[in-house]
Formats: structure tokens, C-alpha cells, sequence
DNA sequence: TCGTACAAAAATATCGATTTTTTTATGGAC
DNA sequence: GTCCATAAAAAAATCGATATTTTTGTACGA
């Protein structure tokens, strides 16, 4: 085992992979465990693994060049993502997809989102409003594909969108509601990769931002509420056909 | 702190931890991790292991008789239920209880299943009726402790209790929003332990289930999400002066 | 042809030792 | 006394080898 040591702890950039880490804590070195889970999800999310794949320990680790125990400690962790499943002595497989269970995601999604929006609308304070604009602010600022032609996502775009999403709901005073519209989100975020689909039906999305953010902040729950949903509908029911297999 | 030790090795009588597995298969042997999940997420639950509380490998490694990577591998899986926090480079220790917390966790469950119930009783069929009351029976014909004098849990009403719970939610048509409501109904029964709190006031909580029971095959959504927030808030409001530190 | 039993192979799960990192303790310097 | 550096101890993380279990493949008999 000559230097890999070297290698590995120049990684982390800093460029932050959002929210989806292993632990709370953020400095110091990051740990073998850490960096398979964030590099397994990426994989996941990205839809190079592939939903239903198996997750051989072996391969893995000879892939991302760990050791057993980090492998499937990442693996553990992702469990609660629902992203890996584990079944006893049998091992680790990536989560299946569904146009059923993508139907389910996106209503529970919609049914926590709207909860969590109209309560955020009810209790936010100024400190949140401004949170708000700024985070529309930040979104219409980069664009949506990294190429208009061949509409490659944004990851830039990406982020600010789901920063966006959850700061509108930031202030429903409840960090275990926004846990979980954190998790579904990112399941959706796997949902639209998966379904391969680039570019989307012409509507203008940053239009529908807007009018949410305003929404939101003339503390109009009704309204925003429905645009809310229309939203994730709108675009959710353009993704279903997509998927299957 | 000298022997807890022998006291630990003797839990689990068998009675079957709810659904509180760490994987989805049920056959087979079962693996030293989950074993240890399950042992862990009971002393956890119970109090054994305190809040806030560092959960040393080595030690637990000797107390549960099995090697690091199964304990490790069981702390990631218990993380997913917030029974247990990760912190990178410096191991696992025991999600730490407040009051503000549990105050946050039974306005969630209130939201979430108040949801969930409504969505059930407008989609429930036959099927799901005749297995309300079935749970509500069962539910019924066990006193809820063990010793009308001394107030000590009857693990049996437990688990009837939460089985009803979920029954009444079980049509909702997501599984997502069911497993979240599951998880907030176990840190629920965590902080109801950790309470110390063993006889409530006196309050006929035989007859609120009964109402509740009613209300819901009656279809009468209304009634029946008073009933069950104003049972989860009396006895979250009960609890909440129990908490603290 | 089908089902079964058994052996070989593959993969999982587990262990115990080793390496790394964090924490604690110690000893000045200011 | 407080701050910092450093050494020692403790704990976490990781590895690679071994033990178990599941899966696969094959021959046999109904």
C-alpha cells in the first residue's frame, strides 16, 4: 500500500456538496467513510450506479480504493437516504425506481412542502423574507443549462435551486419537516436524472420562481401554495413517462 | 458506572422489535449488526444509553460481544432514525433530547399524521376499515400496564398502541410519508422513556382510541384530526415538564 | 424435463491488528 | 493564572485476512 494517503488528503475543494454529508461536524480531514458516501451518492443520484444494481463490496472498494469497512459503513449511511438498500447477508443494492413510487414521491413531496411553505409564510421574519429574495435573486442569476443547445445541466443552477426550495420553507419552525423535504428532494433530484430527459417543455420556470417568491412574500400562503404545487406537478408530470424501465 | 454490562447481555426477551429492523429480508440467521442495531436502538430508546452520551467502539464492542465493524456499521444504520449522531473523526454518541425538541417532534407528528389520516380515511377501502377495528380490538383487550399499582409499561399495549396508530394511516398511499410518521412515533416513545413518567393523569385513553376509531370509518376527517391532535397534545404537553436535563 | 442434493465458487460478514486522529496531560514562557 | 507547544494516552478509522453464508453449477434420479 504505497501512497495513496497523499493523494486523498488533498482532496475537498471546498466547493461543498451541499448538504449531503455523512456527519455534522465539517472540519478537519474527512474521513475514508466520508468520501466513499459522497462519492456513492453522487453515483447514485447521477445514475451511474444503476437503480436495482448491486453494490458488491468487493468491487467497490477496489473502484473507489478503500477498505472494506469504509465501503460499508457509506453504504449504512446512505440507507437513510433511501437511496441503498440492505438486506441481511445478502448485501447492499441501489435503490429500484418507479413511475409508481416517483408518483408517491412527488405527492408526499408536494403534501410536506405545501405544509411547510404555508406554516414558513405564517412564523417567517424579516430575516427570512430577506433570505428569500436573496436566494430567488441568486437563482435567476446563473443559467439553467451550462449550454443553451445541448442543455447540459447547471450544477451551479442546480444548487441555488434547492437553496431556494428550502429557504422558502426554512422558517416552518420545524428542522425535522425540513429534513425530510430535504431527503425527498434529493430523491427527486435522482428522479430527474435518472429519467435522462434534458431539456424541458418551454415554460419559463424562472417566471414561476418569481411569482412564488412573491408569493411568499406578500404572505399570500393560498396562493403560493398553488403555485407551489403546480410547480412540482407541472414538472413531475412531464418526468413520469420518462421513467419505467 | 461499573457493571451494566450483565444487565445489558440479558434484553431482548424476544417479543420482536416492532418493525425497528435494520434491513428488509426477515429470514435467515441474523447478522451480528443487526443484532446490534437492535440492541442499541432498545438501550437507546429505553435510556440505558443516555442522551448525549459518547457510545465508545471498544467499549461497546465488549459489552455486546461482537467485533468494530458490526458496531460501527449499526451506529451508521441508527443514524437514519436520529437515535444516533456521527461526527466525523470523533465516532458516534447519543442524539441529545431537549424540550425544545420534543416540542418540534410532536407539532410534526401532529402535521404529518394528521395528514396521512385524512388521506386515509378519503381512500381507505373495506380492507383498511375491518383492519382499524381489528387494531382497535387488540388494542383493547390489553391493560396498558403491566401492573395496575405500580404503573409499569405492558410492552404488549406498546406495541398494539403503535400498530393501531399506524393502521389508522396505512391508506394514505404513501409509503414514504408512512415511514417518516413511524420514525417521529419511535423518537416519540423515546422521550416518552426518557420522561420517567410512568402513570399519566387520569384520562380514559381507552375511550379517545375508541372516538378516534369511530370518527375515522365514519369518514368524518374533521373529527377524527381533532381527536388525534388533541390526543398527541395532551399527552405531549403532559410529558413536555418531564424533559429537560 | 424437472426437481433435488451436493460441491464449488462467489460474496458477505466478521474479526483482530495496525494506522491515524483526537483528546488529555504536562511543562514552560509570558 | 493563561496561553501555547509538545508528549503521552485514548479513541476512531482503516485494513487485510478469515470465517460464514449465499449463490451458482452440475450430476443424479424420478
Amino acid at each position: 500500500m504505497p501512497d495513496r494517503k497523499a493523494e486523498l488528503k488533498v482532496i475537498d475543494g471546498g466547493s461543498a456538496a451541499d448538504n449531503a454529508s455523512a456527519n455534522k461536524d465539517s472540519s478537519g480531514p474527512e474521513s475514508m467513510t466520508s468520501q466513499a458516501y459522497t462519492r456513492l451518492r453522487e453515483d447514485i443520484i447521477s445514475g451511474i450506479l444503476r437503480p436495482g444494481q448491486k453494490l458488491k463490496i468487493e468491487e467497490l472498494r477496489l473502484q473507489y480504493d478503500v477498505g472494506t469497512s469504509p465501503i460499508r459503513e457509506a453504504l449504512s449511511l446512505l440507507t437513510s437516504d433511501h437511496f441503498v438498500e440492505r438486506l441481511d447477508q445478502r448485501g447492499f443494492k441501489v435503490s429500484n425506481v418507479s413511475e409508481e413510487e416517483f408518483g408517491e414521491l412527488l405527492k408526499t413531496r408536494c403534501w410536506l412542502e405545501e405544509k411547510a411553505l404555508r406554516e414558513s409564510i405564517l412564523h417567517g421574519d424579516s430575516s427570512w423574507e430577506e433570505q428569500v429574495v436573496l436566494a430567488a435573486y441568486r437563482l435567476s442569476r446563473v443559467p439553467r443549462y451550462e449550454n443553451e443547445n445541448d442543455f447540459v445541466a447547471n450544477p451551479e443552477w442546480e444548487q441555488r435551486h434547492k437553496h431556494f426550495h428550502m429557504t422558502l420553507i426554512s422558517a416552518c419552525g420545524s428542522a425535522l419537516l425540513l429534513k425530510f423535504c430535504d431527503q425527498l428532494y434529493d430523491q427527486n433530484v435522482r428522479y430527474r436524472q435518472l429519467s435522462g430527459k434534458k431539456a424541458y417543455p418551454t415554460r419559463d420556470i424562472t417566471a414561476e420562481h418569481g411569482a412564488l417568491c412573491d408569493a411568499a412574500l406578500a404572505r399570500d400562503a393560498e396562493l403560493a401554495s398553488r403555485l407551489l404545487v403546480e410547480h412540482y406537478d407541472r414538472t413531475g408530470n412531464f418526468l413520469k413517462n420518462q421513467i419505467g424501465k
